[in-house]
DNA sequence: TCAAGAACGTA
DNA sequence: CGTACGTTCTTGAA
């Protein structure tokens, strides 16, 4: 007699169902490789069972799939399973390579023509429990519960995901739905399946049809006696006897199915290490390695970063840098290490020769000359490394190849921004890091040259993976980038701390007066910063109608507050806004007064790969979003001043650029001849839209027409418009359907862009940049239309970005090659603040002016707007 | 102490 | 139900 204990374990899995859920379940956007693979089902999948073979030890083990929609089920009953939408594609694409991983990990995959997955495991379950195995049958499909007995066990998922499964045997079996088992299919019958397209009696659910069940005994019984049934219900059953029939023929599992193989052919084999290994790389899984091996009780197969030896590095003197560098030809690797904004160590790789010395004048001496020439270097995050060796009086050039960059232009979207990161995921090993929670680290640290070691081969990794438009945005556009934002956030710009301080005082004692005054209206005190306490007043106290939902209640945004004051006029709304404005200005002069340095002036960070579209981003602080819309607020930037030994700022902003890239992508002749004919460009268009001549629009049309046109190049609804512009959405429809019938190439082009983007994976701006959007094709409507507005936006953005770039570093280059000393300052996306020298204007302004309006090459022209003043408010006029 | 959410500043 | 960012504050959980 074979004790339970030892009773094999069979464990059959319906690989398709699991799969599914699991495709819903996990948000694509964390599941996509480099190269646009989606593999959420397939991480879910196996996430899944990982967990079930831990947790069940099962001695055998096969997963079942379905071939094709179409199975013996479809030749009796077309309509079955009919409804279902189709599978979308970028699931299919995810099974085969399921199945690889599957192979790899030595779990039999079985599959029959004509057959379903489930019909499979019906009859490996019948062979196992026969043969004396515990079954267990893992499926997403009800009919599966008709197999549970004794023997046979269901694991169900539950309603959310697949990290879930609920546990059937007989008895709960009997308690979710209140009969045995093999009645299951019974109630099935007379319910019907919406998914299977399998319509049932109507009016009758599972607490009618287990009512019946019992009451008559069997199926067969009830559709015998069906007359004896009263009321509609009997009716109906009556009426629709044959579905039933059909039904339950339908949702019978075949236990006699043809396989090549038994439960006895399916023990469980060791996994192929090596090929789960290459498939799991390729998929982009880390986590899930280990957990996989673990799970079989395998050795998890050793990290490849203890088999990489990691060079040496040998300690250098000045003196042996000569001879160092002499036998270095090609690309070295670099890596300075920054404290106190000085260099303080270098290293250097050149293949497996890593050399690292001290930084001193002697070692600056020798290595100056060699970082000054075009002796290609390559970097992780180059740019603190050269503003440190910057301000020891060095300036680096061949800069070759930035990782950091290059990692960023490949996947835009991922913050995969440290080196070990990179190192990671192109190399597939560890960066060894010491642990800095640690006084005394365990664990060394890679050193300087050790670093640029791993930079180099990242970088060679890099280089075989991004595609060559996106390598010439890298050499081209980036690079040269680098090095003049360094010198912008060298040279940061010169602010008024009296100025700002002032004006916080005053912002201060009027928030604290409308405070105040707000208190007495609502007679009580409230922190009138949080969303919660104001909601309390607002909609509780003062019974105000409810706004627009928000996760945790109800939004008091200000256009919100706007509306309410619209509708229910009351003069606690209108405090709360005049608080919210002097507080919030504030707070940006308060952080900006925080962040002048000793020189009086302030260094923001540029980060070069703070966004998704190409764009830069700016950080401690951000100057990127200093006040301007109100006049009152443009007193901030008149604290942005010129800096001593310096004459004037000078302002230059691309017009409209975005919607002049509009006009070339999309070549529309309307919008080109806008462009050139030198009109307004709103007036030009609302003439346009509204039939009326230029000098007839009214500002009306021309808000109408302006909103209309910023709107497109963001992916604007009729929804959007008509909230925006407070206009009936029918109103905002007819705007839109005017306005596309004049410049309909804009629409063309458009939804042409989203489709192509759909096709290919990604978006391409006028250079060649690059942005992935595998969400496109997500099944998931609120993610896929997101990505589509995103995706209709990058292109305009990026190329806008692209355009600004270029002109920044040659009005940077020109302006170092002439020997001039006036130097940018900022760059506010289509805006350059520059700082003039004395007598330095014409220069200056000639080259800025060239140098943007001759960015690019476009079918309408690129209009600068250049101004002059002593600050930036000034400037800007 | 941290993360999330709301709010709001810019192009 | 309009793209792209960064910062500050409050709040609630750890």
């Amino acid at each position: 007699m074979v004790t339970d204990s030892a009773k094999p374990t069979l464990m059959v899995v319906d690989g398709h169902s699991l799969a599914y859920r699991a495709f819903f379940a996990l948000p694509v956007e964390n599941f996509t490789t480099k190269d646009n693979q989606h593999t959420n089902a397939i991480y879910g999948f196996l996430s899944m069972l990982v967990n079930l073979i831990k947790a069940e030890r099962p001695t055998h083990m096969a997963i079942a799939f379905d071939t094709s929609r179409h199975s013996f089920r479809t030749d009796e009953y077309p309509e079955y399973k009919a409804t279902r939408s189709e599978t979308p594609s970028e699931f299919r694409g995810q099974i085969p390579l399921l199945q690889d991983c599957l192979a790899a990990m030595s779990i039999p995959v079985l599959t029959k023509e004509g057959i379903e997955a489930d019909d499979i495991l019906a009859t490996l379950a019948a062979q196992g429990s026969a043969q004396g195995y515990d079954v267990l049958v893992v499926s997403g499909d009800r009919d599966t519960i008709q197999l549970v007995n004794d023997e046979v066990t269901l694991l169900y998922p539950n309603v959310q995901g697949v990290s879930q499964l609920k546990r059937y045997d007989p008895v709960a079996v009997q308690e979710r739905y209140g009969v045995r088992p093999e009645q299951y299919p019974d109630i099935a019958a007379l319910v019907g399946e919406t998914s299977d397209n399998l319509p049932g009696v109507p009016k009758v659910g599972e607490k009618t049809a287990v009512k019946w069940l019992t009451q008559f005994g069997s199926l067969d019984e009830l559709l015998d006696r069906a007359g004896e049934i009263k009321g509609v219900v009997g009716g109906n059953l009556r009426e629709h006897i044959d579905d039933v029939r059909r039904n339950r023929k339908l949702n019978r599992l075949l236990q006699d199915v043809e396989l090549p193989v038994g439960p006895a052919d399916l023990a469980v084999m060791p996994m192929d290490a090596q090929a789960v290994r290459d498939i799991f790389a390729r998929l982009e899984f880390r986590t899930l390695l280990p957990r996989v091996f673990e799970a079989v009780g395998e050795e998890a197969p050793e990290e490849e970063s203890t088999a990489v030896a990691v060079p040496a590095a040998a300690e250098l003197a000045a003196e042996g840098l000569a001879a160092w560098l002499a036998a270095a030809t090609g690309e070295v690797a670099v890596e300075v290490t920054v404290s106190g904004g000085l260099p303080r160590r270098v290293g250097l790789a050149h293949g497996d020769d890593l050399a690292e010395l001290s930084w001193d004048p002697a070692v600056q001496a020798a290595l100056g000359d060699w970082l000054e020439s075009d002796a290609p270097k390559v970097f992780h995050d180059a740019k603190p490394q050269i503003k440190a060796l910057s301000t020891a009086g060095v300036r680096i050039a061949g800069v070759s190849y930035d990782t950091n960059l290059a990692g960023w232009l490949l996947r835009p979207s991922y913050p995969d921004k440290t080196l070990a990161d990179l190192v990671d995921r192109y190399l597939g090993e560890k960066l060894p890091e010491s642990d800095p929670s640690q006084l005394v680290p365990e664990t060394e640290g890679a050193s300087p040259a050790q670093l640029a070691w791993f930079a180099a081969r990242v970088a060679t990794a890099l280089r075989a993976d991004v595609p060559e438009s996106v390598d010439r945005v890298l050499r081209e556009i980036e690079l040269p980038t680098l090095l003049t934002l360094a010198d912008m956030e060298l040279a940061g710009v010169a602010v008024s701390h009296e100025i700002l301080s002032g004006f916080s005082q005053e912002l201060g004692e009027r928030a604290a007066r409308i405070a105040e005054e707000s208190f007495a209206i609502i007679d009580r005190e409230v922190n009138l910063g949080s969303p919660k306490q104001l909601q309390e007043v607002l909609f509780e106290q003062l019974e105000l109608p409810k706004t627009r939902k928000t996760k945790t209640g109800y939004s008091t945004d200000a256009a919100v507050l706007a509306d309410l004051q619209e509708s229910n006029p009351h003069p606690f709304l209108d405090l709360l806004l005049q608080h919210r404005e002097a507080t919030k200005l504030r707070q940006i002069i308060e952080s900006l007064d925080t962040a002048i340095r000793s020189d009086h002036r302030i260094h923001t960070t540029y980060v070069q790969t703070g966004s998704q579209t190409g764009r830069l981003s700016s950080t401690d602080p951000n100057l990127q979003n200093i006040p301007v819309r109100t006049e009152e607020s443009r007193r901030i930037r008149s604290a942005f001043r010129v800096g001593d030994g310096y004459e004037t700022l000078l302002t230059a902003d691309y017009s409209q650029i975005e919607m002049r890239i509009m006009a070339h992508l999309s070549g529309d002749e309307g919008l080109i001849e806008a462009f050139n004919s030198g009109e307004d460009l709103h007036r030009f268009v609302g003439a346009r839209v509204f039939g009326v001549e230029p000098d007839e629009v009214t500002p009306a049309m021309r808000t109408k027409v302006k909103a209309m046109s910023y709107g497109l190049v963001y992916g604007l609804s009729a929804f959007g418009l008509s909230k925006q512009l407070r206009i009936e959405q029918s109103e905002a429809k007819q705007l839109m359907m005017e306005y596309f019938a004049r410049f309909g190439a804009v629409r063309d082009y458009l939804r042409a862009s989203v489709i192509a983007a759909k096709e290919v994976g990604y978006t391409e701006t006028i250079f060649g940049r690059r942005r992935p959007f595998p969400d496109l094709v997500s099944p998931n409507r609120v993610l896929r239309e997101n990505a589509e507005r995103a995706a209709l936006n990058a292109p305009i953005q990026g190329s806008a970005a692209d355009i600004m770039k270029i002109a920044l570093f040659r009005i940077h280059a020109d302006l170092h090659d002439q020997g001039l000393a006036s130097r940018v300052l900022l760059q506010i996306h289509d805006e350059l603040v520059v700082e003039v020298a004395p007598g330095e204007w014409d220069p200056t302004e000639r080259i800025v002016r060239d140098r943007m309006a001759g960015a690019a090459d476009l079918s309408v022209p690129l209009d600068v707007q250049v101004g002059r003043g002593a600050d930036w408010n000034e400037a800007a006029h």
